[in-house]
DNA sequence: ATTAAAGTTTAGGCAAACCTAAAAAATATA
DNA sequence: TATATTTTTTAGGTTTGCCTAAACTTTAAT
């Protein structure tokens, strides 16, 4: 299996979430930073493999052997992220990026040593859960901040916005990995919710509260 | 840079000890597993980009640019060698192949942050140097075993032969890395060679010692 | 229901890195 | 030295993965 190939089936498992019956060519395209002929054309390649079901026009979902391909590339991708940040000194934003490129290495023994040097995780440095050897994986209980309610409470376990002015937005504002936030209220018609951090309560933006994600 | 580039730049840089006026495209290729041909188109890339001097016919030699991108390679197997074989439970045999991929991994901190978690490793399992970030490498003091004479010790630091009837056989005589061997005396008429390990004295073919490796 | 807009596929090209086969140059041999 | 052999290069082809532009579907809007 190619890079290429690789890099197509761990999108298209991801973009499956979100669009459950079809993960059209546009949006993969959009998600890889490539054009939808391109995707197109590596779809039709993924078919004739009998690794997803494609039908033109309807987009692409894939079939259990492309799924368990796809968590096999999250597997090696999650395990070195939590390398680079438990073991070297990377930090959040760097560790993605590497990854990216760590885990099309092919060698299974090398992955099984990896898990074991690593002491056996079963989360990323994210809070994503990393799939066992045969494409096992833990349901996500992952939230938005804009997903609870009043009164829920979560540890912050990543962002989705790595812009340098939102990471300084939250260093400021004391939140970090780990930090427990508990939802006082939500403003109806602007979406901002109060939460309590430290015994602080601050005010967060609908922007902001759909940037960062808790563990529940 | 390509990892094709790469690779060639590190064959180019090994060759070049045997061959120093010229590694020819025939030599080349045959270490490389490609055709002749590839090897001439390649070339002729990386002549265009300074990085190696060709004249047609007369093989190619690196200039200093492509010997510090060479070394840069090197410098990232050896210390991708060192953590599989200390960090992880990789025997000597198994490291090369995935270091082989490792090495093409493109990020200046990650391979500055292994060195660091390495403990700024001198060598690699084999005994042999690994170079500094700017491409400055220690002259290797590693000898064949045959080529020391009565009365020298060296430490064993690698072979050169890992057909598994030849380890079984170094298993057998308690010959490992970071045995010491000295030499007792050397047969004139097979160049056999006694040898004293741990306080005893055990005869060596000539095969033998032209595939055992010391640090002298 | 028709037309306009948006999304998708097809067709034809390009670059990288490989290949084979033929031509050219260098080296070895008679 | 002339010829034969080996080595190297050139020419043309393949695959992978990307591209643009044009054609075709689907969806949305009037």
């Amino acid at each position: 299996m190619t890079f290429s190939e690789e890099n197509y089936l761990k999108s298209i498992y991801t973009l499956q979430k979100e669009h459950p019956k079809g993960v059209s060519t546009n949006v993969l395209s959009k998600y890889l930073d490539t054009k939808p002929a391109s995707a197109t054309e590596m779809i039709k390649k993924l078919d004739e493999k009998g690794l997803v079901h494609y039908q033109p026009y309807q987009g692409v979902v894939l079939k259990d052997s492309g799924a368990v391909s796809a968590l096999k590339v999250i597997r090696k991708h999650r395990l070195w992220e939590t390398f680079l940040a438990n073991k070297l000194d990377f930090s959040w934003d760097e560790i993605h990026d590497v990854a990216e490129q760590l885990e099309h290495i092919k060698s299974d023994k090398l992955i099984r040593e990896l898990d074991k040097f690593l002491g056996y995780p079963k989360h990323d440095p994210h809070g994503d859960p990393i799939p066992d050897e045969a494409g096992n994986i833990a349901k996500l209980e992952k939230k938005r901040v804009s997903q609870l309610q009043p009164g829920d409470t979560g540890t912050c376990i990543g962002v989705n916005d790595t812009s340098s002015s939102f990471l300084q937005f939250l260093d400021q504002q004391n939140i970090r990995l780990g930090s427990v936030l508990e939802i006082v209220n939500i403003q109806e018609f602007d979406k901002s919710m109060t939460v309590r951090i430290d015994d602080r309560e601050l005010l967060l933006s609908q922007i902001a509260t759909e940037h960062i994600y808790v563990r529940i």
